[in-house]
DNA sequence: TCTGGGGTCCTAGGACCC
DNA sequence: TCTGGGGTCCTAGGACCC
């Protein structure tokens, strides 16, 4: 058996646990930049908000109906993520974190009854946290994705459901196809076309068109609803094949030199997560486009990929890497909306293939680089950077213009209580 | 008239997740 | 005016090998 513990309305709750005076009103989070709509509280859903609305659409009607819009706060949610996934482990040796929010665990060998055991994770989660979250129980991945949403949903459940034999086939046909985990637009269409409106529906077709239409990952759902385990539970996280990172740009950019700064910056954050995972990358790639949402302004978009002589994790090469290839794709004459640098062929640090042609001193960059995340953990990740990264605040930077403090990670930031 | 059978690697594009 | 930022997996088709 699996449980799946989801947080409700992560982010909101996230801002709630610290501002208690958003409890019961309407609450959405935006992405970054101030985008779009992210996250919704309970009442914010009911008000007809939907996900990913652009904010600005809809600018009036959040004013009109006094919702409280918040900017994301990833340093918050990330720290307050830790803590959830930290109690999860608590309850069992088998923990796979699959998302921000949200996480696997393997009950396979616990004694455990296990309506009462959903609801020890959740009564822990909240008490420790202020988070609530929603704990369903199935025996495969997709079941516990389903009885989760009958946890979260179903408000006589109060937050836990477990799936038996006795209620599974009642849940699968209440159950929309495109509320499966895996089933997204295209194929709850393609579905629906074929008169598959439900779970159930699902799996009465054959084996044999799920697979010709749907692919082995279709059929992998199909067998998981059926409580055939497909998906086994992935604990140690495989270490990625890519990594990118990317931003919109606080406003407009039309000048070379700040997009610049905005790519050196994307570089030296891959390099960082690179080092993290304790590995380098053999590829780079920066890419820069205008805003493609406005077809009446002149597009232009690129992209420069490159080799790197022999991979590498330094911020100083990365960048160095980053901004030679931005030369070769900049052109004047547009208003270019976003930025982004993304690294591949990535292999372990200890088994980097040399080069008999290098110049770099790589031990040394290796010790200049550990001494740079040193400094970073300790004073803060702009207490060190390099120069080309620019000083102070460029407007390429995001907006964020209702961004709550970081409670929990900065002291600055620390929650006062009045008496 | 008739033209094998078994592979690998790479890329682009499309589907999906949060 | 204004629309996020990460990722993964699968397939088809082409190039190539013997």
């Amino acid at each position: 058996m699996f449980a799946l513990a989801d947080c409700n309305n992560f982010y909101v709750s996230c801002e709630r646990v610290f501002n208690p005076a958003l409890n019961g009103r309407p609450v959405v989070v935006l992405s970054n930049n101030d985008g779009c709509v992210i996250a919704r509280s309970n009442e914010a859903k009911q008000l007809g908000i939907q996900m990913a609305q652009p904010a600005f659409q809809i600018a009036a009607f959040l004013k009109k109906n006094r919702v409280a819009v918040h900017s994301s706060n990833y340093a918050l949610y990330g720290d307050m993520s830790r803590r959830v996934m930290t109690i999860l482990g608590e309850f069992t040796p088998e923990l796979e974190i699959y998302s921000i929010d949200e996480a696997f665990l393997g009950l396979a060998g616990l004694p455990v009854e296990l309506e009462a055991y959903a609801r020890a994770i959740r009564n822990r989660v909240l008490q420790y946290t202020g988070i609530p979250v929603s704990v369903g129980i199935g025996p495969t991945k997709v079941l516990a994705k389903l009885a989760n949403h009958f946890a979260k949903k179903v408000p006589e459940n109060q937050g836990v459901f477990v799936l038996t034999p006795e209620n599974t086939a009642q849940c699968l046909q209440r159950f929309a196809v495109e509320e499966i985990w895996g089933i997204g637009r295209q194929y709850a269409k393609l579905l629906r076309s074929h008169g598959a409106n439900t779970a159930w529906d699902l799996i009465r077709l054959s084996d044999g068109w799920v697979r010709r239409k749907m692919t082995v990952a279709g059929l992998r759902i199909k067998k998981e609803l059926e409580g055939v385990s497909c998906l086994s539970l992935e604990t140690a996280p495989p270490a990625k094949q890519a990594i990118c990172t990317s931003r919109s740009f606080g406003t407009f950019q039309t000048e070379k030199a700040p997009i610049r700064e905005a790519v050196a910056t994307f570089a030296a954050r891959c390099a960082f997560k690179l080092r993290r995972q304790r590995s380098c990358a053999g590829v780079l790639m920066v890419f820069i486009h205008t805003n493609e949402f406005n077809p009446n302004e002149p597009q232009y978009a690129r992209n420069a990929v490159r080799r790197l002589p022999v991979a590498t994790s330094s911020s100083l090469e990365l960048v160095h890497y980053a901004l030679d290839s931005f030369e070769t794709i900049f052109r004047p004459g547009f208003r270019y909306k976003k930025a982004g640098v993304l690294v591949s062929e990535i292999v372990p640090e200890d088994r980097v293939q040399g080069s008999l042609f290098d110049t770099v001193e790589r031990e040394k960059q290796r010790a200049l680089m550990a001494a740079l995340d040193r400094i970073s953990l300790r004073f803060g990740p702009d207490a060190v950077q390099v120069a080309a990264q620019g000083v102070g605040d460029g407007d390429w930077q995001l907006r964020r213009a209702k961004l709550s403090p970081c409670y929990t990670t900065r002291w600055s930031d620390i929650i006062t209580v009045k008496a």
